[in-house]
DNA sequence: AATCGAGATTTGTCTACGACAAAATGCTTA
DNA sequence: TAAGCATTTTGTCGTAGACAAATCTCGATT
């Protein structure tokens, strides 16, 4: 055996497991005189995993929208309360679910969402159950109530359910045909099967190509599967500053005959206006849009989304 | 309007698209004299669209095995010669589903899918369909036969198949109970579903977690969860020198009380004997190895694991 | 001819520190 | 209150070099 590796883990893993760049850490040791890494033989950094769990959760709290200056420099005590004072959107619908996917694993939260889908129906299941269960559990995760590993499982079980009821809705000749997928660097793909869910149930032809394709991927299946709508999904984690210039990009690729529809939280506080994309605040206002669009394929894009203010 | 947008981009948004880091580029910017970016007002790189289409294909090229000094020094022709003779294992099997999806789109693809699965059943099906036309997908994309969109849409209806598969054939008191999820840094998903589908159905229990899951939180959950084995994946894409250190720190977090089973592409290739690890080269292998378990929970880890030679 | 090991080469990661623009904040004024 | 404007914060990108691990090369040995 060897009895060598010490604990201390080096600054890639750290990017890795917190998802700080290691840009950032650097930056922040210089800044902020946190981290402190020790240093092996050569000149590297190693990070004790006590301040890779404090790193871990300044994340968490930046996530939810805190400021670097407030956060990098505190001690653990002040961290902690800051966590305990993290925003905590739960319903008591949603309360039921959390436990059952602590207590039965995520076969019991399986059920209980099926069962609840049978008594609802697609629609008020999906936008009444799901969406603030997403929100739910975001803000447990910020607040530390959630292990990582139950978001995850968490997330594998809706992406499933999600998923079967938006390949058995989808129907061959259904129209508008949208396009959904998520650009590089957001991973985050419950937000387009949510959308893909419910525009199939309300007859739209929807073709998801998963997460993070790049633009120019983008435009070519836009093209081989002829869609009039390519809808995208921005979380809050996505950095604000690159859904412009990404967006640009797109249409740039896309030409315009396609109609671009940004969802999520992070295209709700998105910059209005870019390069001809209709924001879509809440999936609800992306059914409506679905339902002004014009009947006829081919028409171009809508008034809404033409005129640039 | 802004008429002012260059198609160049940035070095970072060449590293989401091409998956290269910007480490990298600049070094072989230096070593090789490619890429060659352009430079804006500061000295910010700016990358034509062509060059990073190159790249592309050297990182296409380099995921089948072939070394930098080999491709970036090379002009277009030398590399469309490579992509030419890069391996093709396309069985007659394979062609029809590919043809599906180009033609009838996704849907179609699904359709035929399920015909073969319901024709030759689960296991047969997963072997001796799924397997071959993943790496025949693979190999049609690094040959360039295959759009990055045609791959992602491809993926996103395996998964949906297989998730289905796996969650109906999962059961409550089945054991061993598995936990499967890949490191951060390996996004490819496929292969724990294909391992979850038939560890399934050969009465393991399977719990999922998804891809990217940091080491630490694998560990929390597999201790929540009681499991007797973690199964990771490992694409033939993830950096082999990052595989073993990864590995050991899994071991140092998980204890020994957890076997730790390593499948996938480019865990066949890994240095073997490394920090208790059971490498798995193929789905055929893993099924050995489930088979072979000590029937009793707890027993400890089996003698051709625990052995380090 | 195949295998092995030593030495040379390739390759990616890591370090350091400065420059700088975009975003966020605070402050003033209409 | 809202709309500017100045200031601070913050992340990204630049240069250049050190270095270890992976890989290759080639001669010696079995």
């Amino acid at each position: 055996m060897k009895p060598r590796s010490s604990p201390n883990i080096g600054i890639s893993e750290v990017e890795r497991e917190t998802g700080l760049s290691m840009d950032v850490l650097r930056k922040w040791e210089g800044r902020y005189g946190f981290p402190a890494p020790l240093r092996d033989g050569r000149r590297t950094r190693r990070y004790p995993p006590q301040q890779v769990e404090r790193l871990r959760l300044i994340k968490r709290l930046m996530d939810t929208g805190m400021r670097p200056s407030q956060l990098v420099g505190q001690d653990e005590d002040a961290l902690a309360a800051f966590a305990r004072k993290a925003p905590d959107a739960r319903h008591e619908a949603c309360a039921i679910f959390l436990v059952r996917l602590r207590n039965d694993g995520p076969e019991g939260l399986r059920q209980q969402l099926l069962r609840e889908h049978m008594s609802l129906g697609t629609e008020r299941f999906v936008l009444d159950i799901i969406v603030p269960l997403n929100t739910a559990v975001g803000d447990a995760w910020a607040r530390g109530e959630l292990d990582l590993h139950e978001e995850h499982a968490y997330s594998e079980v809706i992406q499933c359910v999600l998923r079967n009821m938006a390949n058995q809705l989808n129907g061959a000749g259904y129209a508008p045909r949208v396009l959904l997928t998520t650009l590089p660097g957001e991973e985050h793909g419950l937000g387009i099967l949510m959308a893909a869910a419910l525009f199939s149930l309300h007859e739209a032809y929807c073709i998801s190509l998963g997460t993070q394709t790049p633009v120019q991927a983008i435009a070519l299946a836009a093209r081989a599967h002829d869609v009039d709508v390519v809808a995208l999904s921005f979380s809050s984690a996505y950095p604000r500053r690159r859904i412009g210039p990404a967006l640009d990009a797109l249409r740039r690729e896309l030409g315009a005959g396609v109609e671009i529809w940004a969802g999520g939280a992070g295209a709700a506080r998105m910059r209005a206006g870019t390069s001809g994309t209709l924001p879509l605040a809440t999936l609800e206002q992306g059914l409506e849009a679905l339902r002004r669009r014009p009947a006829t394929r081919a028409s171009g894009m809508p008034a809404s989304v033409a005129s640039s203010p």
